[in-house]
DNA sequence: TTGCTTTGTACCGGCAGTAAACAAAATACG
DNA sequence: CGTATTTTGTTTACTGCCGGTACAAAGCAA
């Protein structure tokens, strides 16, 4: 091939997408922090978002801004374009999945979702889900530059199989990317054409989410861990991206020993955080048996909520939140992240007694013990849909200029 | 203060950095590969080995070269300048200390060491370390670009002190980066300006010698577990940066567990890692108990080498295999990395049966299952104390026009 | 009103790096 | 043996990002 290999798009205003990223992490209000963000000048920092504004991506407010009581010119205000082009996001779940149209800044334009069993033929559901995200897109008329969809297993790279998808009846090893592009290409989604549809465990996109719009914002080190439904996930975000592993299988925290005596996994050992600390756990702790109605973490919240005064109940939430401090203090010792956050069943562990868990992981963790980390619990409402929204942006943020290309498509092929 | 935050130094000469270092890891014997390896034009790449030549870090050997078969003409190859700058490396371990003058490349130029007991004052060891450092310069006559130490603790970050160092009896929180630095400076070392002195933890900075010229070189994800004397250490190398974590105190593999019934730790635990599979451990499985003569590593080294038909020592041989083959999976789980590298015993008992190891990690691994992690030897001598050499090179590698500072000063001073 | 401070913009210049043409040094093939 | 081909190195424009500076704009303070 004659194709000699340039930098060429690697360059192009090298500026550009940290600005944008920027003002989709609301770290950039206005211009002048634009420029003490991104370190260049004023002229700079101004030509780029002349750029990006250009590109149908923010917009400069230049009315006369109400003065914030600070000496000098007030600043124009960056905000993100609200009707500017949008990603699919697309979540299956346990119970059925989710679909939204997530614009810059996380934000949800239109969401829709379908209940219900979902079938063993994975290839089915992602038909579904896509057509109902093509439904949106029409009603919206909103321009997609991209579909991404987070699920609740493992997602082997560089391929995209889900492994071990215990809770959707699904064979393992499906071929979720391949069937997601699939169904992409056969829905026929115009401007789906940079971004081609990636796949990736919902935990890890929580996490992601959460550190760009939630409770993870500013660490530099994330560390997420939660559990929805069955099994305990986690994921980490490392200078502000996603270490997965180099086959995607990284933060397979679930068979972490928290309970030498505890129940068998189906690793082969026993005691592992999958069964000791996930919804299932907490309600057999509690004497409980799961009844058929609502999910797992849906009773388990419900009992940890209504009846925490109920000896048993706050027992089973003791001992889960020891069992979850072992966890986290291990991979604390292994990681040392900056800050942790927790989502599902943790979140609410967290909040039944924060100081617990916090005492727990310092007393057992090196770092712990001299200072500590901060445990928060999540705060962003469906954070995996915005995190596959974010994967789906990725390509964007870091080069802007890829919105083009769509546009050449569609002003004329030659 | 005026000083207006510009991007001036990240610039200049943006494909310098990488180019010295595709150079120092012996990517880039010639020319026409650093074009393809940079991605640059063959104009670019010139200009850029021609500035790398006239800052004294390469040489170009333009003579006729050997013909390798290959059509076309051939390419001058480049070399690191051996008669280039150095910079100073240390190393503190439970028998003395060592320092070394360390080039580009980690090729080791000069090599002093002091064996004894180490005083309980480190302010003592680290004046002793810098004044045989200094004193190779002198001999020597390079020019010296920055120096690191090791040492086997933790290093707790920002402010370098050491956490526990177990086996050097000195006091935890002992502030070794600073008094490091202050020995550096009452040495007045010339040169050593632009970098003011690293610490590191010995096996991290094993983990990146390796990563960039030993065993770990090409992969993405390296873990790297090592036991020297007393307790495992572990490292992660991320995109050829070391995590250290947000505090220096990641990798504290020590307390995984691997044993649920075994010793307990002086973490609080049992059967953590530290305490089951270190050379101690070993002496101990194997029925034997240790004696004045020669490390502990250097003991469990002859034993299993020499010993190796014995019964016993076979079996504790398998049972430390066992018990680390757990830990690995465990971080495999974790971590996910695309290669493994052993060191101190753990290389040891890699050599003497690599496949029990690889069984047990993969049967008790997620990704070890569906394919299987690459656990190899470390290769490099000396990987700690030339890892300290990278670790005080960095600053160059990233802008290699920092060399140009010194010699300002040395040209004369307004 | 006159400063002072901060923000935004216009214009120039430096320079890294592309592109293209040319030169050099080897092999392949008649 | 000589010419074509292939690969590498170099020279010469030329493009475009971005720094630097000067200037204008828009608010406070006195």
């Amino acid at each position: 091939m004659t194709h000699t290999r340039t930098t060429r798009l690697e360059r192009g205003r090298s500026a550009l997408g940290p600005a944008l990223e920027l003002v989709h992490t609301g770290r950039a209000p206005t211009r002048a922090v634009l420029t003490s963000e991104l370190g260049v000048t004023r002229a700079t920092a101004g030509a780029v978002a002349a750029e990006l504004e250009a590109l149908g991506l923010i917009v400069v407010d230049s009315r006369p801004t109400s003065s914030a009581g600070s000496q000098g010119r007030p600043s124009h205000r960056l905000f993100l374009d609200e009707n500017g082009p949008v990603v699919l996001a697309g979540q299956i779940h346990a119970d059925g999945y989710r679909v939204a149209l997530v614009g810059l800044g996380g934000r949800i334009v239109a969401t829709v979702s379908g209940c219900g069993t979902i079938p063993a033929d994975p290839a089915h559901v992602l038909a579904e889900a896509v057509a109902a995200g093509s439904g949106l897109l029409e009603r919206t008329g909103r321009r997609c530059l991209g579909a991404a969809l987070a699920i609740p297993s493992a997602v082997a790279e560089p391929d995209g199989e889900a492994l071990n998808p215990l809770h959707l009846a699904w064979p393992s090893g499906a071929p979720v990317r391949r069937l997601f592009r699939r169904a992409l290409a056969e829905a026929g989604i115009p401007g789906v054409t940079t971004a081609v549809g990636f796949t990736g465990n919902d935990v890890n996109l929580a996490a992601l989410a959460e550190h760009r719009h939630g409770a993870g914002r500013g660490a530099r080190d994330l560390l997420c861990i939660a559990s929805g439904h069955r099994g305990v996930g986690g994921a980490l975000v490392l200078d502000g991206r996603l270490h997965s592993g180099s086959s995607g299988l990284a933060l397979e925290v679930g068979h972490l020993t928290v309970n030498p005596e505890g129940a068998p996994c189906h690793c082969g050992s026993r005691g592992c955080l999958d069964v000791e600390a996930d919804p299932l756990a907490f309600l057999g702790a509690a004497g409980r048996t799961p009844g058929p109605e609502g999910s797992l973490l849906r009773q388990a919240t419900d009992l940890l909520r209504e009846e925490y005064q109920d000896p048993s109940v706050r027992a089973a939430a003791d001992l889960l939140i020891d069992r979850l401090g072992l966890g986290i203090a291990g991979l604390v010792n292994i990681l040392n992240p900056d800050r942790i956050i927790l989502g599902g069943l943790h979140r609410e562990l967290l909040g039944a007694d924060p100081e617990r868990l916090r005492a727990v992981v310092a007393e057992r963790s090196l770092w712990g013990r001299s200072g500590g980390v901060p445990i928060l619990p999540c705060t962003l409402d469906h954070n995996s849909l915005v995190g596959a929204a974010e994967l789906a942006w990725q390509p964007v943020l870091d080069d802007p200029l890829v919105v083009l290309e769509g546009e050449d498509r569609e002003a004329g092929p030659v």
